[in-house]
DNA sequence: AGCACGCCGACT
DNA sequence: GTCGGCGTGCTC
């Protein structure tokens, strides 16, 4: 007799455990590890899915009590034992029941997902179907229809099956007595999404730099002879990064291994996509989160499959089931988007590195601004440092120049663009180049204030500004409460209310209006509502359709524009005064990327930076690309006061919809941490940064150590008093480890 | 989570 | 007297 241990599909602390069921003689070949069952649960027998993590011979549990497996589900996918202990893994060191975990570690659900679209279309002539429509209209009983099927295919070859039954409301009947008579055909077509890009065969050969083949070489090298390390390649921007990742993809290919490469979500355009594409043609696979849970299946089963070799994606694409797993490359490894933000909260670098453990697969993380928490590491020999010092065509660094926006304002000058950047501005515009400026803004703009009283509108339901929408509607970007736009402040009765415009807005009016005639395009949420807005945008401008381009983060990303000599940074500052300790390191990262947009082609580039803190020290090493510098404040600033990656912090949400509920249970898990670990700081409990969310009151507790595990071990304690505890059942908590936005 | 068991109020 | 309120406890 086989038993089975399973977690259950119910995603509560209470049930977060394994469950014994005995194993049907009849489904012993079918029950391994990893597959999804039904099973009778609780008292009234209720069907529920299972996966079995688990297989032994002795009963654990009280013989008595167990029942058996019902089934198993039919066309589930087995998750492979190393996705489960990926599983426990973040369930372990961020927080979550195993079943959120496991749930992470294989996105798709069900394959039902994977459907047929069937297509209806004419198996006679246009004159026969003609000819059957008019017996059709002669006929006493109108069939109406199989009437308006015929006209709809007279207009149209295809139509699709939904359309058909859902939107023309034709009956399937019909539809069947058609193609039995032999006048429509049914065809079933197989919707794979996968972007199938022409590729010209003619691939191009690279040829690294010295400095290139080195840093592939070092790193094959260890691969050959069995050391798998983690290596961090930092690189200046257009050092070339990827050449040397695809040199290593192409070695670790050659050994019959898979690849799973790493990209921020941001830079998953056509242009990124298209570089694997044209090296390892339809070896390569693409995840991107606009994916349907069909269209990721089909994926990890050709993943599975050993169809394909190489896996590009987001975060979550660290899960793609290869069976023989060699190498994972997190590029642009500083990006926070790295770090999920639902629970379990996990971080793709942490988590690439255990799964990497556990096949001795290697992990190549790259950057022109490593994270400190990387860098650290690689400066403690944790991880092997790579550094690649110029750019991979020979072209200079931009130049830059750090303009005193105090200096600017005392010689009279209020307008967000410095006599120094109107005139290089001037000169490009003269010159034919091409001009981008960055605007930095952090999300308030848009909303609602009175400028008499300084009043600003808030949703009602949550604890944020509500923001301006078209038509004179007031909208809240959490809830999504709308209301009428107020014409008088409800505060003071004053009529001056109104939306603050955003940034770029501003800023391209202002650029309009000092040199007329210039072409602008901006690029921020608003214009770039469209599925592709941002692709159009920075085509255009690639097309030198226009001369300047304005925009935020986003511009600064992925797309090189050969002609673009002036980068202009409006507002350093910006980021530099967000509270967080990151915001150093985050003004650090956006400035050399910034700069780093200059002068990609021929003529030199130049890059001004307009500030009210000139002698800020992230300000000043990234006008002198000195990531080493920057690296040695910032660390020496993050040891002093125990901040990441020099400590761990935990923090802690506890939410209810009754205020003075969320309020207690926040005070009661602070004593509870006091008491377990009195060594380990703790700060607040306090109101969450946006204290009440859809009518959800929101407290957080941080907690501060040294060791990570003992945060783990707090979290662990807080778990079990959670599941004790009688009282405040109606308040919910969850952890975020390392947290990188403020909670 | 969801269902059963259980102990107190207003109804045929 | 019974029907049903939702508090408490358990689920292999």
């Amino acid at each position: 007799m086989k038993y089975a241990d399973i977690i259950i599909d119910i995603s509560h602390e209470r049930l977060d455990k394994t469950f014994e069921y005995i194993v049907p003689s009849e489904l012993e070949n079918q029950v391994t590890e990893g597959v999804q069952v039904v099973i009778p649960f609780g008292q009234g027998n209720r069907a529920i899915k299972g996966y079995v993590v688990g297989l032994h011979d002795k009963p654990e549990f009280d013989v008595t009590k167990l029942k058996p497996i019902a089934r198993v589900v039919k066309d589930s996918i087995a998750i492979e034992s190393q996705l489960i202990s990926l599983a426990a893994f973040l369930k372990r060191n961020y927080g979550s029941t195993m079943n959120q975990a496991l749930k992470t570690v294989i996105p798709i659900k069900k394959k039902e997902n994977e459907k047929l679209k069937k297509e209806i279309s004419l198996a006679v002539s246009l004159e026969q179907a003609k000819i059957e429509l008019t017996e059709l209209l002669t006929r006493t009983n109108h069939a109406i229809g199989k009437e308006r099927l015929l006209r709809e295919l007279l207009e149209v070859d295809v139509l699709d099956w939904d359309l058909a039954t859902k939107k023309l409301q034709i009956p399937t009947s019909n539809i069947r007595d058609l193609e039995k008579k032999g006048i429509v055909r049914i065809d079933s077509v197989r919707t794979f999404r996968n972007p199938h890009i022409n590729v010209d065969d003619n691939k191009k050969i690279i040829t690294l730099n010295d400095e290139q083949e080195a840093a592939a070489e070092e790193i094959k090298a260890d691969i050959d002879t069995g050391r798998h390390k983690t290596y961090l390649i930092h690189g200046v921007t257009g050092s070339g990064k990827t050449e040397v990742y695809m040199d290593v993809m192409e070695h670790v290919i050659k050994m019959g291994q898979q690849v799973i490469v790493l990209i921020p979500e941001i830079a998953l355009t056509y242009q990124t996509v298209m570089r694997f594409y044209a090296r390892f043609g339809d070896r390569v696979s693409i995840l991107n989160s606009r994916m349907s849970p069909g269209e990721r299946f089909d994926q990890f089963e050709r993943a599975k499959s050993g169809e394909i070799s190489i896996m590009v994606g987001p975060r979550s694409a660290l899960f793609t089931p290869f069976a023989n797993l060699g190498l994972i490359i997190i590029d642009e490894e500083h990006e926070p988007s790295y770090k999920s933000e639902v629970v379990p909260r996990y971080h793709a670098r942490e988590t690439a590195i255990y799964r990497a453990s556990l096949t001795g697969a290697t992990v190549i993380l790259g950057s022109a601004t490593p994270s400190l928490e990387a860098y650290s590491r690689a400066v403690s020999g944790e991880y092997k440092l790579i550094t690649l010092h110029s750019r991979a065509m020979g072209q200079a660094m931009a130049s830059c120049e750090i303009v005193d926006l105090r200096a600017e304002l005392q010689s009279g000058n209020r307008s967000m663009l410095s006599n120094r950047l109107k005139e290089l501005m001037a000169d490009r515009l003269a010159k034919k180049q091409q001009i981008m400026l960055f605007l930095n803004r952090r999300g308030l703009m848009g909303f609602v204030s009175c400028r008499a009283c300084g009043h600003v509108l808030k949703c009602p339901h949550c604890d944020v500004a509500l923001h301006l929408h078209s038509g004179g509607i007031m909208k809240c970007h959490y809830c999504g409460y709308t209301a009428r736009a107020a014409k008088i402040c409800p505060s003071c009765g004053s009529k001056y209310i109104g939306s603050f415009k955003a940034g770029t807005q501003r800023l391209e009016e202002i650029v309009k209006e000092t040199f007329p005639g210039v072409r602008v395009l901006r690029m921020d949420a608003d214009t770039t509502s469209g599925k592709n807005g941002h692709e159009e945008i920075l085509s255009a401008f690639a097309a030198h359709e226009a001369d300047v381009l304005i925009g935020t983060q986003m511009i600064v990303k992925g797309h090189d524009f050969a002609n673009v000599t002036l980068v202009g940074i409006i507002a350093a500052d910006i980021s530099l005064n967000e509270s967080d300790y990151h915001s150093g390191e985050r003004t650090f990262q956006l400035l050399t990327q910034a700069i780093g947009r200059a002068g990609r082609g021929v003529e030199e580039g130049i890059a001004v930076i307009q500030t009210y803190q000139p002698e800020n020290y992230a300000v000043v090493s990234s006008a002198n690309q000195d990531y080493e510098g920057f690296y040695q404040q910032e660390i020496a600033y993050r040891r002093l006061l125990a901040y990441p990656p020099c400590s761990h912090i935990l923090g802690i949400q506890v939410s209810c919809d009754r205020q003075q509920d969320a309020i207690k249970q926040a005070d009661i898990l602070a004593a509870l941490v006091k008491k377990c670990d009195p060594e380990i700081v703790i700060m607040g409990p306090e109101d969450a940064y946006i204290g009440k969310l859809k009518d959800v009151y929101r407290r957080v507790i941080y907690l501060k150590a040294d060791e990570y595990d003992r945060l783990v071990s707090v979290k662990d304690a807080i778990d079990k008093f959670l599941l004790e505890q009688k009282q405040y059942r109606n308040t919910t908590t969850w952890f975020d480890f390392d947290p990188i936005n403020t909670l």
